[in-house]
DNA sequence: GTCTATATCAAGATAGAC
DNA sequence: GTCTATCTTGATATAGAC
């Protein structure tokens, strides 16, 4: 069943979210699903092919985001606020981004994860960017304002809010994005 | 030996800001100390106890570096560059905060540790807060920017982006300096 | 494709000698 | 205060039956 394999790696996803990498068993996901370990590891037969499986899923997740936003009809800013306030929206108070989950981890993954955890994170920051630049030729952003500074700077500042919040409480992340958005309206 | 001690939990933060909370092991802590795991037990009876007292250096540094910046005679505006600063410089290329680290590993924290972090995290809001409250007297910031929200987002994106440099490379932390050193300049 | 059973290993933890 | 030795547990992983 192809079915249960994409099932394992969505609630994989949520457990590194939830506990990161190193915290979640095969043990979490057989219990979650009903199944036994052997079970899971049929279908991933080391935590390394589904720590693969995990970055895999993100980064065409990543991908179709991305097109669905560029297919969009909206402005270059709108462009820019939606993927934030999506980003935003994404995850439960608890929950944080598996990217940063899988960055904090990063020393302790397996090398092909690693891998996969730089491509997604250089093409998070260059989706970011892309849209950046596509706002400041509308005059939504200082010209003196370097492009690929102000994208890392939306990310990291969201992603670190979640962070905060999730030992906080839910407003952390609601002052931030309005910051974000003053960032973006031309001074 | 009370210097011991010491040196364990000294070790222990850096663990934390390489392979988190969930992620080292006494083992890691003996072999580098050079002695065995049931002396670093004697110390800390239980990793629980060895994170409690991580969490309370974490404090207590906090604490004189807010009196050290507190009792510095320089303006308001500069006290918050400076700590901005130090922010920045305090970690190694591949090391996070470490109250990130734990942060993001907190559903895997005992519960003690957990009211721990979130002490911390609250303290780190409050003292940034209080920064940026004595900078917006001098109207380096607008008087329209709510302080806690400018607070939270300085934090947030300097954490955040030591995820991403983390992964990528040296200058994404750079970039997001120079844009909060935007922020702080009225516009 | 899922099961039971089991091997293997690393980590946290304790007992008792020196 | 540190050691050797040992226990326990939980996690990864595999073998083989259904």
């Amino acid at each position: 069943m192809e079915n249960r394999k994409k099932q394992i790696v969505d609630l994989a996803i949520k457990l590194v979210q939830q506990k990161g990498y190193v915290g979640f068993s095969y043990d979490d996901i057989s219990k979650q699903l009903g199944v036994t370990k052997a079970s899971i590891h049929y279908h991933f037969e080391k935590k390394e092919d589904l720590g693969v499986a995990i970055t895999e899923r993100i980064i065409t997740s990543l991908q179709n985001f991305l097109l669905s936003i560029k297919n969009s009809s909206v402005s270059g800013g709108d462009k820019l606020k939606r993927f934030i306030q999506q980003q935003a929206e994404r995850f439960a108070c608890t929950e944080i981004c598996p990217i940063s989950s899988l960055q904090t981890d990063f020393n302790s993954l397996p090398e092909i994860v690693q891998k996969k955890i730089e491509e997604v994170s250089r093409l998070e920051l260059s989706i970011m960017t892309e849209l950046v630049a596509e706002a400041q030729t509308e005059d939504i952003l200082n010209d003196t304002d370097d492009v690929q500074s102000v994208a890392v700077t939306i990310l990291s500042s969201i992603k670190g809010a979640l962070l905060y919040r999730r030992v906080l409480d839910d407003d952390i992340l609601t002052g931030v994005i309005n910051q974000i958005n003053l960032i973006l309206r031309k001074s």
